[in-house]
This record gives C-alpha cells, sequence and structure tokens, in this order.
DNA sequence: CACTAAAACGGAGGCGCCTCCGTTTATTTA
DNA sequence: TAAATAAACGGAGGCGCCTCCGTTTTAGTG
C-alpha cells in the first residue's frame, strides 16, 4: 500500500508574489482600503459591486485581485492588525507612555469591535487558515507588551504589573457577549485600568 | 446599574408547532427529501432553486418552509441521523445481531460522509445551535449501543468489550482527514473491527 | 354541499455573484 | 520614441438568491 502524497492546500506557493504593475498595486491597495469602509458601514454581507464601483475599478478588478469574500475580508483584517501594531509605535512618540498606552487601549476596543463585525467570516477562516490567527494575535499582544514596558520604565504606570496582566485585563473585552453596550462598556473598562495602572505610579519598578 | 434581560436567541418558543395543513406537511417533507438527494449530488452549495423545481413547488414555498440554506441543512442533517437510529432497529429486528451491527456500522460510515460534505454550513450550525451537536451524537450513539449489547447478550460477538470501546474505535473514521480513500479506508476499519469481535465470540459474558 | 377565512402556493422581478473575453495600458526591447 | 507583448482592466451576461403579493387550496362552519 503506497502512500501517496495527499493532496494538501496550496499555501502561499513560496514563490515570491512577484512586484504587481503599478496600476495593479494601485487598484488592489485602494479595494482594500474601501473594503474596509464598506464592511464597517454596511457588515459583512455588504454589495462586492458596491466596493468595485466606490473604488472606481470594474468587478472584474475585484475579482481579479480577491477571487472570494473571504479573501477580501481576510486582507481587511490583515491591515487592520497591522495598522493597530503600527499605531503603538507612533503614539509612544507623540505622547506621554500612559497616555499612549490609554489610547492604542482604546484602538484595541475598535479593532475588536470590527472583528466581531467579521465573526462568521473570521471564524472560516481561523480554522482553514490557522496562520492567520496566530500571526496577528502574536504581534498584536507584542505591541502592548512594548507600550507597557515604556510605561513602566518612566513609571507613568506602577511597577508591578506586566503587560501579560494587562493583556489578561483585555480578555474580557475580547470574550464578552455581543450585546448593544459592548462597546461603551469596554471603553470605561479601559478608564477603569487606566486608573490602576496609574494608582500608585513611581513606586517600585 | 439594572440588568436588563439581554435578548436571547429564540429557540423554539416552546409553542408547540401547531399541526400544518396537509399540503404544507407533504410539501415540507417533499423538500427535505429532495434537498437531501440534490446536496449528495451536487454538494452543499446546490442551486435552491433547482431543489424546489425538483420538488414540484415554487422557490417561495421552499423559502417559506426553510428561510435560509442553513435551516434545509439543519433539518437534512437531522432527518440524516434520525434515519441512521431508527435502522438501528429494523436492522436488529431482521438479522441475526452481529450482521446487524456490522451492517449498521456500514451505514454509520455512509452517515458520516455526507456530513464531511457539510461541513462548513455544519461547523457555523454547531457553534451556533450547540443543542443540535449533543442532541444527534447522543442519540446515535445511544443506537450503537444497544445493537452492541444485543450482539453480546446472544454470543455473536464476543463478551468483553462494550458499546464505549466500539464508539472509540469509529472515533477514527469521524476525525481522520477527508482523502479520497476515505470511505473505502472506513469500510475496510468495519471489517477489520467485525472480525476482531467476532472472534473468540461466546467465550465470557 | 356552499361559503369563507386563513393558510399556503408560486413565480416575477430586482439585485448580487462571478466568469469570460474584447479592450486598454504599462513595461520592455530595439 | 515606436513597436511588441504581457499584464491588467472592466462590464455584459447568465445564473442564483430572496421578497413580495396576487392566486389557489384547505379546513372549518352553517
Amino acid at each position: 500500500m503506497a502512500f501517496e502524497p495527499v493532496t494538501t492546500v496550496d499555501q502561499k506557493p513560496a514563490a515570491a508574489d512577484k512586484p504587481l504593475r503599478a496600476d495593479a498595486q494601485r487598484n488592489r491597495d485602494r479595494l482594500a482600503e474601501v473594503a474596509a469602509a464598506v464592511f464597517a458601514e454596511r457588515g459583512i454581507d455588504a454589495s462586492l459591486e458596491e466596493i468595485a464601483r466606490r473604488a472606481g475599478v470594474g468587478i472584474g478588478t475585484l475579482y481579479r485581485h480577491f477571487p472570494t469574500r473571504e479573501h477580501l475580508v481576510e486582507v481587511v483584517y490583515r491591515r487592520e492588525a497591522e495598522a493597530l501594531c503600527a499605531a503603538a509605535g507612533e503614539l509612544a512618540a507623540k505622547h506621554p507612555s500612559d497616555v499612549a498606552l490609554e489610547e492604542w487601549m482604546r484602538r484595541f476596543v475598535d479593532y475588536i469591535a470590527t472583528k466581531r463585525g467579521l465573526a462568521t467570516s473570521l471564524r472560516i477562516l481561523f480554522t482553514t487558515n490557522s496562520g492567520l490567527f496566530s500571526d496577528t494575535s502574536g504581534r498584536v499582544s507584542q505591541a502592548l507588551r512594548q507600550l507597557v514596558e515604556a510605561a513602566v520604565a518612566d513609571g507613568t504606570i506602577r511597577g508591578d504589573v506586566d503587560a501579560s496582566d494587562v493583556l489578561h485585563a483585555l480578555g474580557g473585552i475580547y470574550s464578552a457577549p455581543d450585546t448593544p453596550e459592548w462597546r461603551d462598556r469596554s471603553r470605561r473598562l479601559v478608564k477603569l485600568l487606566m486608573d490602576g495602572l496609574r494608582f500608585g505610579a513611581g513606586k517600585a519598578g
């Protein structure tokens, strides 16, 4: 009984994605950007034809770049996660480190909110493409770690906590049931958490 | 801060489903039956309009009975599970108990095969409607238990095993990867298992 | 039966999905 | 810069989804 190679899912065939032609790259970026806006506005079932229309390209172009709705959702989600991670560095440069942390957590709430909107599609994507989840959640918690450590280091938040503690506290935001009050409740949680973190700042390191 | 009752999913509102009108019941049954055939033949994305057409009803009728594709999938799946459970009793009446068990396991393989076809939809249904999974898997293993116990009792299979052992052995069928050879492999597993069960039958009870 | 209200039917119509292929554009070559 | 060609564009067209509402059927009632 011979073992034939079971047809495997063709994960990016390592063939380094050759650079797109200039116009193609432009359209691709624009589509992802518009898709994020339209999904946020109309929900995950938004018309793909509307997205193409608003991006100023033909429907054929959308489908060439994103063969299925899920491809598009994945790209939107990845961009969202990257933007959140990138924001950590920018906020740290522009604000006192405790303020940077607070603002970042506020954005984290918004990020989770969009994720909820995409819930069903993401669930499918996560079981299909398990790298997606571990990639992004790893990078997001890395961004948080950076902010927490900076704030602890310069004494704007107390020194007896670490990033894992904060992540743990944010877990409630992630897993809370999806009620209408969810977003406000989450924002209050962030404020509470920050008050707790600032209390006794500058004591032990 | 008052706790308002969070809007809950309206699981069958206990309002005992009043009996349908005769024509409605007929159409509903026919639709479920045809849907099972069409899903098996064309896959989970089969056209609902084709199902209505083949059932000899209008598309509106299909949608009145099954407002979404998932409703239809759920009903098909439940019927399949019920048929499998019902078969246990019939086979037991018609065949020696070891043969009944063997034939039932063969049908179990077929049942799992259709489940695989419906995989994505079922995954969504299972996370949405968690009762569905526990209901059916409980009843299916109950049916198996009945067959195994009968066969042990009259000595056509060995007495030092119980239904849980057999269920455990069948677990491989359930969780094996979905290769082209899956079905044949599963059938061989059933035969092997039966050989093992028959070996030394009638010794200890 | 004849009549009626409630229930169910069914398909037209509007919209979105997705493919296919003729047209346009960016890039390379001479 | 002009010609050649590979790449990308875009929208028409065919099909499926789903709602809406006029028509038909059933199950009571006198």
